[in-house]
DNA sequence: TAAATAAGTTGATAAATGTCAATTTTATAC
DNA sequence: GTATAAAATTGACATTTATCAACTTATTTA
């Protein structure tokens, strides 16, 4: 690529569709609820009944707070547009970021437990989000065990996602970690309907950073040395995958985060 | 402690109850499928029910697999005595250890989203077990709210304990990662009635280095450390804690891994 | 019981990543 | 639009941990 087509693409990326997808609405059809709903032949009345349950908040601004750390569970959100990060504070006044979540994908899952969220969620840009009260989703499911069973493999999933990930931070170096994030976030925008060799990442390098248990500066240097290697172009947040395969070499992951199984879609490298 | 205090230490915890505790039948009321179905005011009948449902296996020996890579999910295992690893294999033909899993704990609730094992089971030594049928599991949780939730919770559990350990290996030094470690199992075999000074590790250095993210030899060099510096004693695989306190420190979680709020147990630093 | 094998420990060295500091670029506020 | 603050990048250096190799101690098998 040379100058100035690099030139060109910087300024398309600026404008196009690729920057506003994310503050586009999802269609149910793309979104988690999708899974947690429709797929195993739910008919039009279920749908219906679960449709009723369901809030739409007011959108969130960039910083805004969806959840604080300790506040009360009640419900489970998904994302309908928008992206946020879930963090907790640690010991030393730090804070530790432990997800992003974009699109169509849920929030609240580990609160079930103890009642209370042991994270904080904050959004990253503009972001709207659908309330789902937990207590009306548990009499549901109660109703209709087709919903029952999406609740539990949403939350299966959870589980598994979370095991790769740690697989993933107890083992790699820090390219290999770098690398596997950014194909975990294309697989997910793809899962969505959206482009997987080229999107926005709403967060900053600081929090990718801090989720993948690295230094920033180390995040910086391997963006470059991604670039200087042609495997991607990344224009600040405007993120290009040139050689998905060599990614996928640096990740230590041949197999995965290319296809995966099922009608699955849901969080978080 | 002196040399000769040592030696008696050491001579007793060879033999004493310390050691066969791992092997002793677990009271149901000390098992994870208490939380699973007594707590909330679970009546008798509703109790029979679900024990109706368990089966009780014959006792795996040591290195035999409860279940392998790509089995069949049909079921969710309890640990009634002994332990195992679960573990999945990477690209590299290596294998990479996910978990430990002591007496009263579950394993499988990661295989319900795609219906078969993303990992392998192997038992550490001689071990016993209680299977839960999962599609009896789901029928009964529709006839019964209360243990629907308890599954919700425990579910919920395993994701944020997950997340825990993210945090842990995210961002750990070698020395912090093998005390939160060491305070985990503390606290779980604490949790049983078991004592959590001093106990059995029936892994070996080399999986709980693979489980860490770390090489055996910084594990052994760890262990070395800590005892030079009279946190812990380790003859072998007994474990004396002796400066709780000053573990947590250095696993740079004063607050965590000592009282846990409410009557939850499960799961796996 | 001895031999063979596996597990664990220790030391020396090299590689990877964090830390500190300086600088540039971008975003925000006035 | 300019000033100010925040985020990102780059370089030099220190620290941590992995790797390789030798060796010791347990455990298993014949």
């Amino acid at each position: 690529m040379t100058e100035m087509e690099l030139a060109a693409y910087r300024k398309k990326t600026r404008q196009s569709k690729v920057v506003d997808i994310l503050t586009t609405k999802v269609a149910c059809k793309e979104c988690s609820l999708h899974q947690l709903c429709l797929p195993s032949s739910i008919d039009g009345t279920d749908l219906e009944k679960l449709d009723r349950i369901i809030e739409r908040k007011r959108p969130l601004k960039r910083n805004e707070h969806l959840f604080q750390v300790g506040s009360k569970f009640s419900a489970i959100y998904v994302v309908r547009s928008g992206s946020l990060k879930t963090y907790s504070p640690t010991v030393d006044g730090q804070e530790q970021v432990t997800g992003f979540h974009l699109p169509g994908e849920l929030l609240g899952l580990d609160a079930i437990g103890k009642g209370q969220h042991p994270c904080a969620a904050k959004a990253l840009e503009t972001t709207s989000i659908c309330e789902v009260p937990f207590e009306n989703l548990e009499h549901l499911t109660q109703e209709l065990p087709t919903l029952q069973h999406q609740l539990l493999r949403l939350m299966s999933k959870e589980i598994y996602d979370d095991q790769e990930l740690m697989l993933l931070l107890g083992k790699k170096t820090a390219e290999a970690r770098l690398s596997a994030f950014l194909l975990s976030i294309s697989l997910r925008f793809k899962q969505r309907g959206f482009s997987s060799t080229e999107f926005y990442l709403s967060m900053s390098r600081n929090d990718i950073a801090n989720y993948l248990g690295l230094a920033v500066e180390t995040v910086s240097r391997m963006f470059t040395r991604f670039q200087e290697d042609g495997i991607i172009n990344a224009e600040r947040k405007h993120i290009l995958i040139n050689d998905r395969k060599a990614m996928q070499q640096i990740a230590g992951m041949n197999n995965c985060c290319e296809e995966v199984a099922s009608g699955d879609t849901q969080k978080s490298v």
